[in-house]
DNA sequence: CTGCTGAGTGTAAACGTTTGCCTAAACTAA
DNA sequence: TTAGTTTAGGCAAACGTTTACACTCAGCAG
């Protein structure tokens, strides 16, 4: 079908081998030879087959993204396509392309992930998710493919590459910031344990909350997949409590954006009955009614690091496994406000 | 490094024609043969090598998905993933790959796509937008690669395969929804009017219009980027007019969300005085405040037909183009309510 | 016993590259 | 001049499959 390398040598008048050298650029060609093969490349269109070169070299020159799986309703978080932007730009960049990976059920997931590492399919693969005893993560691990982790790893923090934020640290000052507001009944919600990511934004929470002296109230958390009857049910426990909050810390802006919707069922308005702070700062947050004080955790960066950092791998193969923290900022907007003595009796 | 055919033949005693016939699970190989073979494969952990495959049957078993550009928010629209993962399921049914392009500029995906056609990295390719005069289109087109497009291409219609709503009816319905509830004055908020489906809910919401014998005023139709300062110009131009619109048909969920803001900014509330509807619904337009009275376009059965479409084209060759409309429907929630005189006057 | 058929396997060429090694020519140094 | 060195490029093997064709052997008809 395609053009050759064999019929541009021929309409250059020089060997296969020579043509293969000039499209890389090897030195040991006269300039002339050069100039001769590109003027044939370009006249019989020719494209080089990544296939035949990926057989030879035994590598492709494309990276793997696994997203989690596609059953509940998490992968229609902005974060994804933000996260993919990040990773797509250095990866274009650097010339790789994205096979992308996602299932239904982790089985699925984990066959695709198969499929690609077995089949040669990809030099790495990023994992956008990281959860406790992860399959493909212990797949990965064990066959000791170069992959990196969007996240932080359950385990083997220092032999398994990572880009992530400093969740702990973001999360304990955005709680203080409700604190400074004068909140002292803080509510935490957030998304399943099993994630690293929810586990570290409670830590951080609970430190906050530790060092203003304020007790940590197991009552005050709530772990919801979030899906809208969770929102529910959250916010009906969390506010038929005797002392309900009057701040609440939530693992991400989405569920913020049901929560707000849920305590409106309920008669209650944010921020003025209730502040409300949460994490990644999706465009969603901004222009959502009232706007969001959020952490930004610079999406964009965490998929472009993650991405520089596989390809280091992948092209040098004792590149040392490496953690990547990418500063995080709070964004100051509409969902909190100073708690006021009157409201709070009304609540 | 990996286990190779002849290995296995070696194990299993046979020649490598023998276990690729295997593999391919040839007729003409005794179930004796077979057996032995496959127990050799499993023994030794044997994984087809897919680049050298690709090479002999110059097909690699992936597609090519592309993205808008990513320069724009819209791509943090939760319509993406979830066409992508209508088009993973069918794709991962049939052992397919899906190959990601983006890019920050409409060239930077050009060229993503002509690695991916001219490298004979894919089979076909899915455009996961349909723009006037799109470069990418163009060249799929010139080159007689298999692609099919979600959304509705602006030429060729009958040889170009799409999957695609009947956005002009389904404008229409929900238009006509907003008359039944006696709204007369209604706007329309469309993204930008080089694509086929800004266009076509904006004819579907003309169409209705004239229906009920309504005025289309140019001066209630426009069309934005939607960043945030685009959604706030067209709320206030339109809420300036001498007689201001009480019901708005908007293109896009998300939109909403952002228009239903602005408004409050100039307060006005949804749905008390100003009515809204829009497409798509995401998973947001349920949880967000009001929840969206939309039309569902169904966008994973978008993506899965998609997926399936173009594979049975990838598969034979004269297959011919399929025009593929998958069925809407309306979701009626809280955005909606019949037009009150009295706020209608207010406003 | 010969020749034919068909079932079951093997042989080897092909797919389009890359790359280690070889060689011819040209140059250099003595 | 000669021997050695460099330079520029060719040859051919290799990567791991698939597949057209060839082959062998059993069974069977004549």
């Amino acid at each position: 079908m395609g053009v050759t390398i064999k019929e541009v040598a021929k309409a250059a008048g020089v060997a296969p081998s020579t043509v293969s050298r000039v499209i890389a650029d090897n030195p040991r060609i006269s300039p002339a030879t050069k100039k001769r093969v590109r003027k044939a490349m370009k006249e019989l269109g020719y494209h080089p087959n990544v296939n035949a070169r990926s057989l030879v070299r035994s590598s492709t020159q494309s990276i793997g993204v696994v997203m989690p799986s596609s059953a509940d309703k998490a992968l229609q978080n902005p974060f994804f396509p933000e996260v993919l932007r990040g990773i797509s730009a250095v990866a274009h960049n650097l010339e790789y392309s994205l096979l992308l990976s996602t299932g239904e059920t982790e089985e699925e997931i984990l066959e695709g992930v198969q499929r690609m590492v077995y089949g040669t399919r990809v030099d790495g693969v990023i994992l956008l998710y990281s959860r406790l005893k992860d399959k493909v993560m212990e797949f990965l691990y064990e066959q000791n493919f170069p992959f990196v982790i969007v996240g932080k790893p359950n385990e083997n923090t220092d032999t398994i590459s990572h880009v992530d934020n400093d969740n702990i640290r973001a999360s304990r000052e955005i709680t203080e910031h409700l604190i400074e507001l004068g909140h002292r009944c803080i509510g935490f919600i957030g998304g399943s344990k099993d994630l690293a990511v929810t586990v570290d934004r409670m830590t951080g929470y609970k430190e906050a909350l530790k060092k203003a002296g304020l007790q940590a109230k197991k009552e005050y958390r709530f772990h919801t997949e979030f899906l809208k009857s969770g929102g529910r049910k959250a916010v009906h426990e969390l506010f038929s409590l005797p002392e309900p909050p009057t701040g609440l810390v939530i693992s991400d802006d989405l569920m913020s954006i049901g929560v707000i919707n849920m305590l409106e069922e309920f008669g209650l308005y944010v921020p003025e009955d209730v502040s409300i702070v949460s994490f990644n700062n999706v465009y969603m947050a901004e222009v959502t009614r009232p706007p969001l004080t959020t952490v930004d955790i610079n999406i964009y960066e965490l998929g472009a690091q993650a991405s520089k950092c596989l390809i280091e791998k992948i092209q040098n193969k004792n590149e040392p496994a490496k953690r990547i923290i990418v500063p995080f900022e709070i964004k100051h907007r509409l969902s909190t406000q100073p708690l006021n003595e009157e409201t709070s009796k009304r609540a």
